[in-house]
DNA sequence: AAAGTCTAATTGTCTGACAATTAAATGTTT
DNA sequence: AAACATTTAATTGTCAGACAATTAGACTTT
């Protein structure tokens, strides 16, 4: 191992030891899967408490860098990231920042679809024919009629995310479905009736026409068209004032 | 407060209680600049002892959900994340993903320039003077010639975010620049000769020429080749064997 | 050999104590 | 009365030691 930590005083002893660690994983000191010291080893070897070592290891399991296992051969290990889990602290902060620091709904629905533009330039040459299956299966989903209105914007977080899939780039899709999943709460407060479903829907299946074409400039163009429409029922929402949060749902 | 928790037993109790406060923070039952009540309340109130609430608190502040003050009136407030947390958060996420998730160095060009090349197109319309005049700071200090390799990087990272920065979308600049500051470490891998650096701070100051005349295809086109010359330089230390990962600076 | 049992290692939780820090209340001096 | 000093109370931070729960592996029995 070797941590050594050279005290920045008026931080708390367990953030210390989580920082030496954290930094002994991310610059590859400790690789992944590799068994950190017991909880009694680190104690003795950082001279602190029991109790002041797990606070530092629950710090680091939260940002998914370790995982404890129980047991004879237990302990805590260098935890090699999911793209679940990344994407999950993904999306808490990106709806953290929206929600508490004055982010517009404006603002949030440009950067997701100035985003996605740039994922169709890419996907336009390099989709796969399941991509366009699932593209297609998602939007037969938004046609049926009974849809909550929830499932309808669960369903289009998919839709899009499958259009950052499509890119071929993992990267990129990762911050696609990150963006278009942390922005649902927004989109949930949108009242879709039926006839704006099915022209989200046919501007969906626009755009999945124009992959299946490689046809990037038809996707923009259907992706303009679906972003000046949502921004259409956002200014619909926030006119008759934005009050009564209720989402009432079934 | 009124934090329930539906036991999903086989999951500890301090990550439930911690899940139970995440949630109340995160959809709005508790309010930034919120105090919690105690630990001692807290562990009262869920029937725990103190040092289970407090492993949920540390996983909770781990995630810049809440901060800690110590003291007569202190107590765990909801924390209004700043930018700056976010981002750490945003880059500590991506480097784990590109570290151990098989990311090639190709995929993470690729999603970088990309995400630049829809970044420049709200810039051109939008890039205000101090941008400018702060883009040209740094491409000036690329110029410069006794600069390190890191700090020639660093200014790189720099420029970029301020891309972002003037695109006017605070989330859009936020990712931008939590991708390129994420990249870091893999450009910092890159050999930059002199004539490279001359290369990279005239493709720079193109960008900015192409901005400041609101001309987004000149700024593709210098983004383009930058991308490209990168590529190459990526190429040319892929080649001589990757070996020998020191960035000897100075 | 298979199945069950024991054992040791490790994390999870509990309890109770004390240290450190901070704001507010209280007291003291000018 | 105002300024300053002291005490007090509330709270988080750390410590120490205990026991429970879990798990892998060694051991025993059939």
């Amino acid at each position: 191992m070797a941590i050594e930590f050279s005290s920045i005083r008026k931080e708390g002893l367990s953030v210390q030891i989580a920082n030496a660690i954290r930094s002994a994983i991310i610059d590859g000191r400790l690789v992944v899967e590799e068994r950190l010291p017991s909880e009694a080893e680190l104690s003795d070897r950082f001279g602190v408490s029991r109790s002041t070592v797990r606070e530092a290891l629950k710090r680091l399991a939260a940002q998914n860098l370790i995982r404890s296992e129980r047991g004879s051969s237990g302990g805590a290990f260098v935890n090699r990231i999911t793209r679940d889990e990344a994407q999950e602290s993904l999306v808490t902060t990106l709806r953290l920042m929206i929600g508490m620091n004055d982010i517009a709904f404006e603002e949030a629905i440009e950067a997701r679809f100035t985003l996605e533009s740039a994922c169709l330039g890419l996907a336009a040459g390099r989709c796969k024919a399941e991509d366009l299956a699932e593209l297609r299966a998602e939007i037969d989903r938004q046609r049926s009629p009974d849809l909550s209105d929830e499932d309808f914007c669960a369903s289009d977080v998919t839709f899009h995310s499958i259009v950052g899939r499509a890119t071929g780039n993992p990267l990129l899709a990762f911050q696609m479905a990150g963006a278009v999943e942390a922005m649902q709460p927004l989109m949930n407060m949108l009242v879709y009736r039926l006839r704006d479903r099915h022209r989200i829907a046919d501007l969906h299946e626009g755009i999945a026409n124009a992959l299946e074409q490689r046809n990037a400039d038809a996707a923009w163009q259907n992706l303009e068209a679906l972003a000046s429409y949502t921004r259409e029922l956002a200014d619909k929402r926030r006119a008759p004032r934005q009050g009564s949060g209720d989402t009432s749902n079934n």
